[in-house]
DNA sequence: CACTCAATTGCACTATTTTGCAAATGTGAT
DNA sequence: ATCACATTTGCAAAATAGTGCAATTGAGTG
């Protein structure tokens, strides 16, 4: 039971629900401070969530010299599958201001890597 | 978000999963008394769970005389469909337990409702 | 109306979770 | 080694959620 509860328990908090949707959106791999803009919420929160997401095993992560990059495992289990299928499900909407600030901050990538740091 | 994440909450606790997946399996209303003994959890917490997932809009209630029978809504958006589908995709061994008492306990019933009450 | 029984609720208590800040870590550059 | 900067972490405070018991509600019955 724990591995399935603690799936949905991530799943119950609106700032690892945001995180997921600009992962599940975007599609690629997004850097912390990337993420932290898109958000608009201190580095330390975001970093925490992060960390519980990545526990629960639905998001990886990757060094890539200064900086850290997230991305969503590719669900191996139905389960996962239609967790992050009823994130998909939300209407899209309520991210908008996300999506704009995730877009304008990747349009600041050279090579297609970041390479800024945060308050871009 | 607010009715998205509600729902999301409701799914990271439990004994709330247990009674979802209860009503999931079983595909019929049922009695406050029945679940209480399927799960073996005192009635007052199964109380306040289930009017929590009813405030969520994810169970409905209806009252037969002395019992109150709860029922699975039917998902109407792909939202809620997604959840419950993930709620199914649990494997069943780790409620097997849970699916005998219930079983034992719908034993109990005439003309297809319940007439007894707790510890049965 | 009084009694019984199913179920809910109010309140206090105890987790468990989230947040915020300061300090620490890790990495690249000078 | 020192510095700059991205990110994490430890710890205390604040907010939220879960549990247990006693009291209450609501419905049926004598």
């Amino acid at each position: 039971m724990k591995p399935y509860l603690q799936k949905l328990k991530c799943l119950g908090d609106e700032t690892r629900i945001r995180i997921l949707r600009l992962l599940l959106i975007s599609l690629e791999e997004l850097c912390v401070c990337e993420i932290v803009d898109a958000l608009d919420i201190p580095v330390y929160t975001i970093s925490k969530h992060l960390k519980e997401l990545k526990n629960a095993g639905l998001i990886s992560e990757q060094r890539d010299g200064k900086f850290i990059f997230y991305s969503l495992i590719n669900a191996e289990d139905n389960f996962t599958e239609s967790l992050l299928s009823a994130v998909l499900n939300i209407p899209g909407n309520i991210f908008s201001d996300n999506n704009d600030a995730l877009e304008k901050r990747l349009k600041l990538r050279e090579n297609g890597t970041c390479v800024i740091g945060m308050k871009g």
